[in-house]
DNA sequence: ATCGAAGGTTGACACGATTTAACGCAACGG
DNA sequence: CCGTTGCGTTAAATCGTGTCAACCTTCGAT
């Protein structure tokens, strides 16, 4: 191992010497900011991390620095050295839909208070891009992701927890007892909606529902006939839609027209806002002759010429406790207790079942 | 030059040697695909970023590895070293308004299509928050920024372009010529509504607005005079609100109801849905009494119980090719020609203003 | 058979921030 | 007065991939 040495003449392209320049791109990095502020890159290095590790003193004059040179840290650098970034993933199912993108929004308030930035993507209904996108958050590494998951069946959030990346499940509760979730009590909300419509004197009741595939509308169904089932009278008619959106509902209505029920539960307030047109258009009024209750209580909902009433989750409130929950178990893995949150919903009473 | 040789003594904490047990979180990296594929770790970076450069064979043997040892590409090593990553910044005004949702669907599934992740972040109405998500995405180096600039005054968008981040406005048109963006011809929409509206047999038009620092406020504000001006006849009220929201739309709506307009004009669907509630709760028929329009003609226009004329944006289209236009610059920066792109709108009849 | 060109492959280094062990220094107790 | 302790700081090694010049192989032309 001595006299070998086939490594290339050194500084073989000129040497660049003491930092003078900056970063390649003529950018300051973080050695130009330790020469003007007279200190080493360690310690600003520091005063970026662990600020009480610094004097005040220098921390000041490190901070100035900073400022006078307009340094910007490289993320890149820093999270491949350190291992974890300051970014985490978000993926739902639609970013068109109301109730996602209020989840979203509450996600991204709280990641943006806390430095954090998030990627967002969509699984539409397609497993594969499912697949890609949870691929594509693990060579981003991001410190954690948050998940509305499409279907159960192979565990698709493993490649992520192999590879140390916390996971947090929206909207779904969690199936292992070692992962976060935070999620809604769909039966009960669709129990909630039907006991509604029963004591508003509805007996003929119609869900109007997207596929069943879905778990949310699965449950709902489940609650609904529950409702039924305990109050030992009514029945339950179902039309089950390819989509959940205003365009199925209205088809639906349509095709309620031809025997109209005393009242309709949509699994979504979209649908329920289809349905409505449907049956206005043909001049049946809601709610004397027909009462109509969605699910979600969307902005819009309240909107709807005829306000309609709904099963309100805290949709908002679900996107920040999960965010929450996400960087608790990223800043303290160890100590971190997992735990599967279920909120019970809320029926919220409009015009569209007050005869 | 000869015996110098400074350099640290090899190995000083016990030699790693041949990279037996992979990257630091037990994962694999690109040298064990290397040794697995019988390559070195340059030809595998070679694989994966100029396939073509590699000889069929042994891309074929690297790929195969690749798959076995369910390698994951390190993205914040690839770009630290490569001085750019595969991330893309969004950053709306408010991404619970659909109108924001729609353009940000369309650059999603741009960016999902060609293998980039998206960072997305909202403005909200702060000037402050717009600064601390610029500067963040300019810390994750991100490739490029699609940007729905939030008010005139200083060029924040300086920032990035100092550090050769390509940047394009959305629903703005560049006031710079070195700048891509895509806007919507917003006067011409607003000119666009109040003829229509003229056409009608409407003469006393209300405008009811956000606020008219918005630009796109102010714009429709203007289309709307205009068409006015040139029809010879009719006047414009006006209702500013602070808000663009269903809630602000009712409070308009019943501060109309004192004294009512033939026709009503909206800067937002959102405010027409809202200002629609409001009449038709005080038995004030539309189309028959009143017409109403709005702008954007988001989904739920159609779906409102009276169907809302709009002047239509193409605004997932918009997310496309800002999109596409920002990949284009970041990928030939030298040979992209910048364009400022301009949508015209399209008016959307329906039974708002169908009497 | 020899040479040259072209294309494939290699290996060492660089990217910029974090980390860690070591060091300097001041204060303190025995 | 010396050894110890502890805090603040430094220098150097390091994270995993991309890059580029040099090297090797192959093949066709002379």
């Amino acid at each position: 191992m001595a006299p070998s040495d086939t490594r290339p003449r050194a500084g073989s392209r000129g040497a660049r010497g003491s930092a003078r320049e900056g970063t390649r791109d003529g950018t300051v990095g973080i050695k130009q900011v330790a020469a003007a502020a007279g200190v080493s890159a360690g310690t600003v290095s520091n005063v970026l991390n662990r600020p009480e590790r610094v004097s005040p003193a220098t921390r000041a004059r490190v901070l100035a620095a900073i400022g006078e040179l307009g340094f910007v840290r490289n993320g890149s650098a820093s999270s491949l050295r350190a291992g974890q970034g300051r970014t985490v993933g978000l993926m739902v199912h639609d970013l068109l839909n109301p109730f996602f993108t209020s989840l979203a929004a509450g996600v991204e308030d709280v990641m943006s208070e806390r430095g954090h930035a998030v990627i967002m993507c969509s699984s539409g209904s397609s497993p594969q891009r499912e697949e890609r996108n949870l691929r594509m958050l693990a060579e981003q590494k991001v410190r954690g992701v948050l998940v509305t998951p499409l279907e159960e069946g192979p565990d698709r959030l493993r490649l992520l927890r192999e590879r140390g990346i916390a996971t947090v499940m929206l909207d779904h509760a969690a199936t292992r007892p070692q992962q976060c979730s935070v999620s809604v009590d769909d039966v009960a909300g669709g129990q909630m909606a039907v006991r509604h419509l029963l004591e508003r004197g509805a007996r003929d009741i119609a869900y109007v529902s997207g596929p069943l595939s879905i778990r949310q509308c699965a449950d709902r169904r489940a609650g609904a006939a529950r409702a039924i089932a305990s109050a030992g009278f009514g029945a339950l008619r179902e039309v089950t839609m390819a989509e959940m959106t205003p365009r199925a509902g209205q088809e639906a209505g349509e095709h309620l027209l031809a025997e109209l029920p005393d009242a309709v539960f949509c699994a979504n307030d979209l649908l329920a806002m289809g349905v409505l047109r449907a049956l206005l258009r043909q001049e049946v009024r809601v709610p004397e002759r027909v009462l109509l209750i969605g699910y979600d209580d969307i902005e819009y909902a309240t909107a709807s010429a005829v306000p309609l009433s709904s099963v309100r989750q805290p949709t908002y409130q679900l996107g920040r406790i999960a965010a929450t929950q996400l960087l608790d178990e990223c800043d303290d893995p160890g100590g971190h207790a997992h735990q599967q949150i279920m909120f019970q919903p809320e029926l919220v009473v409009r015009e569209s079942t007050t005869p």
